[in-house]
DNA sequence: TCTGGGGTCCTAGGACCC
DNA sequence: TCTGGGGTCCTAGGACCC
């Protein structure tokens, strides 16, 4: 087996950047929802020393001093310049694995070429099409070419492409023994923590180590990934978009929540977002979890956190839906607590074709809603999410609760009015 | 004042059954 | 006072990923 995994410097700055060339060589950082956290930085700024998913608030002195620029999220031109970026990769390899927004896993086996040269061919192209920089791992397993992208990535001197299946054993060798085995995909603080004390520190430690003894003292997932380090493929391209098991819409608020209604208006809406991506991929739900809770980072307030969940008769209706999530936010609401987040999980999905039709159902009825929820996502796709449902999640004005988004770019590539044209006039 | 959101898989423990 | 063993299902929580 071959496997190459492509991955996006720096994804979302750098799409910031394809519509921005002046932030080009300055620090770059995107916030998270509400414009929390830190998810992207650019080169700059992780020379900074700050670290992924550091709080924005603890950082604005900082940014201050070395003139960092900072971009709230802007996900439609992210999944935009994404979807662009996997379909130039589909012309060079006929077998591939969106693995997230800014990575895919190519099956290059069987390739006669010179795969770095190869490699090189796509970051070129990928460079001139979309303008997004890339680096590229190859190896013999999914996990090895993790290892390798991470190479590719950190040690300029592989200028963007690192081959570990073109190194001889000694030179892999050495290579590995200079690098962490936190780096290794699957290997996070705990397991990094666990493998310490066992005197496991390096890659090169963790592909020598025993792994039936990794299996005890841990799980079979690391015993896969030690076999995978060893050139034992274990993990499968998975190309086909596997129907997901739950799906998930949470938020923190913009601000402290206190009132019932307020967390209806805010569950009625996740709701809603989250039964339209169940209606799309053809799947309904047999339960539906609601969780609201306080904010753990201010302890010295009353903390509450509470989740429930609700069985329903499978659907994928979002009515029926709201009217469960809303019985279950009563059972769990208490009064007095100042609420940072609420959410909800749809559970027990399985295909609609498979859906058991109630003997005593009116089936016009149920023919009418079904027409009604296609007719919603029609207009919500047509006219933007949001724009129909249910009248308790209350209008855009009237959320008070509902994010903060300081400094969003325009949706440059998905919304006529936002063509970077119609701005350089 | 201000700390993301959406997933997966595994394990442990409780309830229940025979 | 005595109190099995094995299976299944469910849930909560932990760990990891991007």
């Amino acid at each position: 087996m071959k496997f190459a995994l492509v991955d996006v410097n720096n994804c979302y700055v750098s799409c910031e950047r394809v519509f921005d060339p002046s932030l080009e060589g300055k620090p770059v950082v995107v916030l998270s929802n509400n414009d929390g956290c830190v998810v992207a930085r650019s080169a700059e700024v992780k020379a900074l020393g700050i670290p992924m998913g550091e709080p924005w608030f603890k950082l604005k002195h900082l940014a201050k001093r070395h003139g960092i620029v900072a971009f709230s999220s802007n996900y439609a031109l992210y999944a935009d310049m994404s979807n662009r970026f996997m379909s130039i990769l589909s012309s060079f390899a006929a077998n591939l694995e969106i693995y997230s927004i800014d990575e895919c896993f190519l099956d290059l086996s069987g390739f006669s070429q010179d795969l770095t040269e190869y490699a090189q061919q796509i970051r070129r192209k990928v460079r001139q099409w979309v303008g997004l920089p890339v680096c590229i791992g190859i190896g013999s397993t999914k996990t090895l070419a993790k290892m390798a992208n991470h190479v590719a990535k950190k040690r300029t001197e592989w200028n963007g492409v690192c081959d570990l299946s073109s190194l001889s054993p000694c030179l892999q060798e050495k290579l590995f023994s200079g690098i962490d085995v936190g780096e290794v995909w699957g290997v996070g603080k705990r397991l990094k923590e666990g493998l310490g004390t066992m005197g496991i520190r390096t890659v090169l430690d963790l592909k020598n180590s025993d792994r039936a003894r990794i299996r005890k003292r841990f799980s079979v997932v690391l015993e896969r990934t030690v076999a995978e380090l060893n050139g034992i493929s274990c993990i499968d391209l998975e190309e086909v978009a596997v129907d997901r098991q739950q799906i998930q819409s949470s938020r923190s608020f913009g601000r402290p929540v206190a009132s019932l209604q307020e967390l209806s208006e805010a569950v009625t809406l996740h709701v809603s977002r989250a039964a339209e991506k169940l209606r799309h991929q053809g799947s309904i739900a047999g339960g539906i979890q609601v969780h609201i809770r306080t904010n753990p980072f201010r302890p010295e307030d009353p903390q509450y956190s509470q989740g429930v969940t609700v069985p329903l008769a499978a659907s994928d209706d979002t009515l029926a839906l709201t009217r469960a999530a809303l019985s279950g936010l009563k059972k769990i609401y208490r009064p007095g607590f100042a609420y940072a987040k609420a959410g909800i999980l749809l559970v027990q999905l399985s295909p609609k074709s498979q859906q058991p039709i109630d003997l005593f159902a009116d089936l016009a009825q149920f023919e009418r809603r079904s027409r009604l929820m296609e007719a919603m996502d029609e207009i919500n796709r047509r006219y933007g999410r949001n724009t129909l449902g249910p009248g308790i999640s209350g209008f855009g004005a009237r959320r008070p609760w509902s994010m903060k988004r300081g400094n969003r770019t325009p949706a440059y590539t998905t919304d006529w009015k936002d063509l970077p044209i119609a701005h350089a006039r």
